[in-house]
DNA sequence: CTGAAAGCGCTTACAG
DNA sequence: CTGAAAGCGCTTACAG
């Protein structure tokens, strides 16, 4: 065994070192500010901290969570982390969780409900304090399940019955294409329309055939597909949509990858975006500027989202009203969408 | 507080249900095979695995590290999580892992040198059994600094030094894509190549002008251009090698999003990927298929390094033989490198 | 095959 | 302001 021997002291060592009960050194190292003042002399405690730096002292987390039955970790269940929206709110989690001394660990669950019993009984055998799920399914059967069993979690970007959640205003970001599309003359339009059981897909697909209802205009079903929230998945929906007789003169995919997958689709059937066809996505991800044909793109506020989630459920932890979030979307128009409909 | 209450039952709860003594419980429920062989009848190994699936219980992995001075838990360091490669590799880690009944848990350094120290001294304070290092600088000070305090840990995707790492063979897949431009008849190529101090970029880089210099081709210095590892770093090297006089007829991008970004610049010139100018890129991620212009790119079996890294550092804990391994590359011809050189 | 005991490094109620 | 003690849930050398 490659040990690394004892790189960080004890409490006891120090204690020793500086000539004082192990309970001093703990309350002046670990306690409440408060606990601090009351432990020890202003000397005392001078002593001790400057007895902790030289022997470069670093609380046992593993003791510490025994004794306190708290372990200041959460886990965080995601479909996928090389999904960049995911690990893009992740790192916001991440972040956050840094500076409230959390530390946090991350699985996919792959939207498998299988997955995501068995990630979450394993998070929980590592005794975290509190969950955080990026992967909820409308339907929330399983969610209701873990609420009812008393287990601390708040949702990201995605939501799903009343359980807290901080999501991106979905439903306004959808608006704000259509009123976008409206503009430019657009009533022939398509959606890409994402997975089914996931609010970011519905809500956004909701808000975008509302403002058009609206508008008086009817999106008939058949021009509203469900997609992966992938680049494949965008190509094989935009394919459904360009093969109709009427072929919509603007397309919403509710996800950048998707609306990258339906830009290929449409080069393959020789029409050019923001030409032929006008084409806008969602998440505003970096890529989306730098694309040959730059792609319009719903901004959302993904690492923002993460770090506010795991400041909710800090507050859900500390037994504190926590409310739910929806954080405001904003439209970034470009190229791939500055077509009126063609005069055909 | 919103507590959760007793979760899971305790080896005393079981002890007590089953009449016998915690240390029996525990080697049949936590020793290995032949600890519980030896500990109890069959009989009453039976009955102590009925109680335990009874009353639910989870060995408390906060007291067994405290005990054993192993944690199970590995920490990682990576640029940036949501870099795709990254967040692929620390899928692989993460699969192997579970596979192993380790936990991991992942950070970003951002490539910057005080947030390397920073974050591997914080996975330290919480007792981590070793490290895996994603964000290695070719330097490798601070790296060698950490092996002489024989902390345990290895290297993925990027190498330096003599440490243990897992790679993929990047000399290689340089030199793949300098065959696949020198059939095309490519002499006058450029370099967009990454971060002077990855390894990564510095290999890819070597390789493809070694077997240009095979090839009797000495590609100038001012074709070969740093770039950071994204779309915008990638189109910023494009212009500038866009703009030199002799223009390549051929551009090898260290990196897919790299490419991307190159994909762009070309378009803002009027240029045609494929046709004026050949583009291909590396690591095969998910998008490059399915761009519009389908983009050339070296397969790197992201995943499966992060799944060997992972067992490589299991055996540096176990004292065992570690050495270094490179994983095969495979180029993926597509749309964006089917030119041969413009009759200019 | 089984048990009793010690101890990992903390925290915290109790006492002074 | 400071200390002594108990105990969180395990593992493991020792003894029988």
């Amino acid at each position: 065994m490659a040990r690394t021997g004892q790189r960080h002291a004890t409490l006891r060592a120090i204690a020793q070192s500086a000539g004082v009960d192990v309970s001093t050194v703990s309350r002046v190292l670990n306690g409440s500010p408060e606990d601090a003042q009351r432990a020890a002399s202003r000397q005392t405690a001078e002593e001790i901290r400057q007895w902790a730096a030289r022997l470069n002292y670093r609380p046992n987390p593993h003791a510490a969570s025994l004794r306190t039955r708290r372990s200041n970790l959460i886990g965080v269940l995601v479909p996928r982390l090389s999904d960049l929206v995911l690990a893009t709110v992740y790192e916001g989690i991440e972040d956050a969780a840094a500076r409230h001394g959390m530390t946090t660990f991350v699985m996919n669950s792959r939207d498998q409900a299988a997955e995501q019993r068995e990630r979450t009984e394993l998070a929980l055998s590592r005794r975290v304090d509190g969950l955080i799920f990026g992967d909820a399914h409308i339907d929330g059967a399983f969610l209701d399940d873990i609420a009812g069993q008393q287990v601390p979690f708040v949702l990201v970007n995605r939501r799903a019955g009343d359980h807290p959640a901080v999501t991106c205003d979905d439903y306004e970001g959808g608006r704000l294409v259509a009123e976008h599309f409206l503009e430019l003359g657009h009533t022939r339009v398509g959606v890409i329309a994402g997975e089914p059981f996931a609010s970011t897909g519905i809500d956004r697909t909701t808000g975008f055939l509302d403002r058009y209802r609206e508008a008086g205009v009817d999106v008939p079903a058949s021009r509203v597909v469900h997609s992966h929230f992938d680049a494949a998945g965008g190509r094989a929906a935009a394919d459904r949509l360009l093969r109709s007789r009427a072929r919509p003169t603007a397309i919403f995919a509710v996800n950048d990858f998707a609306a990258i997958g339906a830009l290929g689709a449409l080069r393959d059937q020789g029409l050019r975006p923001g030409h032929d066809v006008a084409i806008a996505g969602y998440n505003d991800t970096p890529l989306a500027a730098e694309l040959p044909i730059p792609l319009t793109s719903v901004r959302s506020p993904m690492h923002e989202m993460g770090a506010r989630a795991l400041e909710l459920l800090l507050r859900v932890l500390a037994g504190e009203p926590a409310a739910s979030e929806r954080l405001t979307p904003a439209l970034v128009v470009r190229a791939s969408s500055e077509n009126a409909p063609a005069a055909t």
